[in-house]
DNA sequence: AATGGTTTAAGGTCATACCAAAATACCAGC
DNA sequence: GCTGGTATTTTGGTATGACCTTAAACCATT
């Protein structure tokens, strides 16, 4: 008897139909960002379920950061725009309950940052590059103040993602930089001269970009990150992998 | 007055709330993989709520991707391990619904891609390569039959970055070539001569892996992704922001 | 005009009941 | 003794209906 003759009957959750079909909406565009649904009683009639499932099927969207809901009047579930700070976020929170050892995501972001660097190189405007030397200026103040952080830091090297004018590479970029995935990076202190160090190495690296020469900027990168790479290992003392 | 005095009370989701305990009870490893939480009846007491919001946010963290919840006798929530699969699923759900063009995922993709080849070169062992082979063979013979798929080809790309031995970067290139993110691009059915033609350079770029050679292999994935990012441009039309 | 209460629409929560599915235990029949 | 069906139990899935909280809008008083 062909098995292929019956299909495997999904009895999935109702609520589950519930998310598929506005998720349908959503990606063929009759849903549009900032659109609002329906309020949870009338999906409920609309539907014909109950409202608790419906609640279930919007705790999933809202979860997957489709929809965001506001309460009161004029509340109910809204379209969110989906932006590269929530995509990252998403990425970073299952990046951070996977098992990857802090060694294995600097490692692909050294491979990522350290491959941009020809797109940056070719299409930095010189907005993009007004734009490093102000937060370079900014960072050796802070320095001064003794008030640089390591968020600072990945402000520039988000900042410096933006320059490839990819949309794509700069979101993956900045989950790398996310707030969660910092929290997995122990060195939120700066030792003062590490600071200046890096911040010098920023500073050259814009400069290589605005000279367009390519070798010079990559090897800026590189060592800068290669650097910020063997803290990493030396700090979970895990070095024995890389050669 | 001073208005410091009164500290912004946040009466924010009682299901929200359980969601955060039960992802730092994650985070802390306190809750491991496999391991089953309580039945939504237990959770009830527990937490002093009622069943309808312990489901919620059982939901939620469906939705995460940190539990599973299985029905019938000796069912409940049980916490996942988090695989890439899943990772990139979550990203790739995101990402198709993110004003990303088609063209700058390539870019990106071929950022990645293009960048590991260093390591692959280093790291790859005999059982990669062997792995690797096979897959030529087999895929050698599907495109006989004519049954060669854009799924076989993200099979290879996706093993090639297992060779790299990181499992960060294996999860970002499997997201890359999700099935979500699959449908983006419309070239599902490949015609034969892009097949044989792609099929070669997979073996090229392995034969140049397995003689250590970094710039043959580096030159022979350069040539694939070029090809195919290209003609993801033309089916775009918007071949003309890359220089 | 500004303040403060009231209405109203919406989500948030609770309690209870019942249904459906899955694992187990049990029991009849061969 | 083994097989196959049936009952039970556990657990998630859904439905109702009620009540609370929030936030916007509306209105009345000063």
């Amino acid at each position: 008897m062909p098995e292929e003759l019956f299909k495997t009957v999904s009895s999935s959750r109702v609520s589950q139909v519930i998310v598929d079909q506005i998720r349908l909406l959503l990606k063929e565009e009759r849903l549009k960002p900032g659109d609002r649904l329906p309020s949870e009683r009338e999906l409920c009639v609309h539907f014909g379920v109950s409202r608790v499932t419906v609640r279930e099927a919007l705790r999933i969207l809202e979860a997957s950061g489709l929809v965001e809901i506001r309460v009161g009047a004029r509340g109910g579930a809204f379209v969110t725009t989906p932006d590269a700070r929530q995509v990252g976020e998403g990425l970073a929170t299952l990046l951070s309950l996977s098992p990857l050892t802090a060694a294995e995501v600097t490692e692909a972001r050294l491979v990522v940052e350290l491959g941009i660097v020809p797109l940056i190189v070719e299409r930095a405007t010189q907005e993009d590059l007004d734009a490093l030397r102000v937060m370079c200026d900014e960072h050796t103040e802070a320095l001064e103040r003794g008030e640089y952080t390591m968020e600072l830091s990945a402000d520039f090297h988000t900042r410096v993602a933006a320059c490839t004018h990819n949309a794509a590479i700069k979101m993956l970029v900045e989950s790398f930089h996310g707030p969660l995935l910092m929290s997995l990076r122990q060195a939120q202190t700066v030792e003062p001269q590490m600071g200046r160090l890096g911040s010098k190495e920023h500073r050259d690296f814009v400069e290589a970009v605005a000279a367009r020469d390519l070798d010079a900027a990559t090897a800026t990168m590189n060592a800068h990150l290669q650097r910020t790479a063997s803290r990493v290992k030396e700090e979970h003392a895990e070095g024995d992998t890389a050669g």
